[in-house]
DNA sequence: GGGTATTGGTTGAAAATGTAACCATCAACA
DNA sequence: TGTTGATGGTTACATTTTCAACCAATACCC
């Protein structure tokens, strides 16, 4: 059997099934595409971000960054500035607006999340845990 | 920290790091896309697959497997019959040329993997493997 | 049997994504 | 300086994916 223990299949799978629930409501009910909510939960997390740095964490390539915070500074939840030494960069933040939709997705989401994963006991959960830290480190995302 | 331990997110950042390598080699190399590539290893564990138990297997849904179907017939990598009872369903199964394709493409995908993973002690492997049977049990992919 | 609802599968149009080219600015170095 | 190359970011175009409608065949139910 191959795909059992196929590692990138095992991991999309997964993350795939784990994403369904969660991807409709900032899809359906709050109208993200999943890069937009993606710079959006970034954002939150960092008083501001340049593109470039935004595309390291969500990560995503340059063109869905550049769409992504288009699409969220029309809607009015980013604001973006220029740098004052490089007049290439600008750095994104959060507008009160924005930081107001946040609150009001991410419980949401963390809720959806708990129902999915409610039948897991603890120890289960932490074998999760460990088991992604491990992928985790060899990527060198610490 | 919202993000560090938000499942879906970690579960899709991990498969996407994971798949950058390995879609290299289904896509340029032999010129498939995803679904396509996840039918044809599908198809290979299975003598024979209806377009709904595929959908289920990839997963994906349903247009997705009818593209993929059709471009893999187009190609002569896959034929299909109809069932004898019922006129709407048609069973895929790989042709020799597909068979040998697969066979061809897939130790590709195996080393590919293997260098992705090689850092990785045994020990660090079983955790991996544990926490993510752990998921799979949980959405019955036993 | 005959009407209605479901199901397996396909198709067309709209949305999202990937790819490559592009513009503007900055860095490096003669 | 001035020329060349790299970098941050956007845009145009092609491909892929999603969404909704659709067709044909079967199941349900009176």
């Amino acid at each position: 059997m191959f795909l059992k223990t196929y590692l990138p299949y095992r991991l999309n799978l997964l993350a795939e099934l784990t994403s369904e629930k969660t991807r409709e409501i900032y899809r359906r009910r709050h109208e993200l595409t999943r890069p937009e909510w993606r710079v959006l939960v970034n954002l939150a997390e960092a008083p501001s971000l340049t593109a470039s740095e935004l595309c390291l964490r969500v990560p995503a390539q340059k063109t869905k960054i550049s769409r992504a915070l288009a699409a969220l500074e029309a809607r009015g939840w980013v604001s973006r500035t220029q740098d004052a030494r490089d007049a290439r960069v600008a750095h994104a933040a959060l507008t009160l607006r924005g930081k107001r939709a946040f609150n009001r997705i991410r419980p949401e989401m963390e809720s959806a999340t708990e129902a999915l994963l409610a039948p897991l006991s603890p120890e289960e959960r932490a074998k999760v845990d460990e088991g992604l830290k491990v992928l985790e480190r060899l990527f060198g995302l610490d």
